[in-house]
DNA sequence: ATAATGTTGCAACTCAGTATCAAAAAGGGG
DNA sequence: CCCCTTTTTGATACTGAGTTGCAACATTAT
């Protein structure tokens, strides 16, 4: 049974120097931080947690990386229907796009894997001539718990 | 042969007063720049037209009209990928969902409407429990002249 | 080690969107 | 038609995410 993608640490990191770029302590550390991060993070939350490993990384840095991994498809920045301000979430790009959805009333954020939306992208590259680079599909609404709790 | 959606002008207008709402001369100019827009339109283009009809209209009140449609189901907020700054592009919620594309090279945004759309919807719904209020798919990459034109 | 070049931190800035609040306008009842 | 209550508006100040310019600094190749 193979392994459901080896999330290999430090897989960025390779990527990037695989690439020419400089590895400087800083890129190392916010990078360790979006390799390990359990759930979509903000830039904020991403500056807090790397200066904990060191504290003089500065948030334009982390603006700057993620510009950086952004540029070179490594990451993917969401937006999850925008519940609490404009600012922007990331995830490592993973093997296989998903769908993002996000309750509006508890605002869990669930994710989904579909043949439909595969099949989806190929007919939007054939029918439309298009070539993707990069989808985001988030969807808003209630979630189980929330549908049958109390609205709706 | 059916009339493919009768864009009845002055159907916003009479949507939010069969909620009940105040029909201001500021919010019926807004309304009308809504409806009548031929493409996308971020808060300060709306603006600047609907100061065109009625100069003393305050920006203020472009965002407050806009968050009421959103609220109400009128209007589709879009990020169009973000390609030149953070701000947001409107549209008339249709009668049929669909999706944007964004080509990262000349700007273009495309739209598309699509079965597979429609049964990734269903399928959301039925496999997550999750009920689906809005979706936004949007897609980047490139249009088939910017594919063939030059770069790749 | 040294030089060339890319990267960082700092500070100042931009820009979209929001909060507050007094003044003005809608709409219902007489 | 006018008054009264309630909602809406405009002006202004503010917030917060993200960007820019630049001198100082770190990285990598030599």
């Amino acid at each position: 049974m193979p392994l459901p993608q080896t999330e290999a640490p430090g897989r960025l990191q390779a990527e990037l120097m695989s690439r020419g770029l400089r590895m400087t302590h800083q890129r190392r550390t916010i990078l360790s931080v979006v390799e390990t991060a359990k759930q979509h993070l903000d830039a904020s939350q991403l500056l807090r947690r790397a200066r904990r490993l060191d504290p003089r990384i500065d948030r334009v840095t982390v603006y700057r990386t993620l510009a950086l991994l952004k540029r070179h498809g490594l990451v993917d920045e969401l937006d999850l229907m925008h519940m609490q301000g404009e600012k922007h979430y990331y995830e490592r790009r993973p093997q296989r796009d998903h769908i993002h959805m996000a309750c509006l009333r508890c605002g869990k954020i669930m994710e989904f894997e579909s043949d439909l939306f595969d099949r989806l992208k190929g007919q939007i590259q054939r029918d439309c001539q298009f070539h993707i680079v990069v989808t985001r599909l988030e969807v808003g609404g209630y979630c189980a718990q929330c549908r049958t709790s109390s609205s709706s």
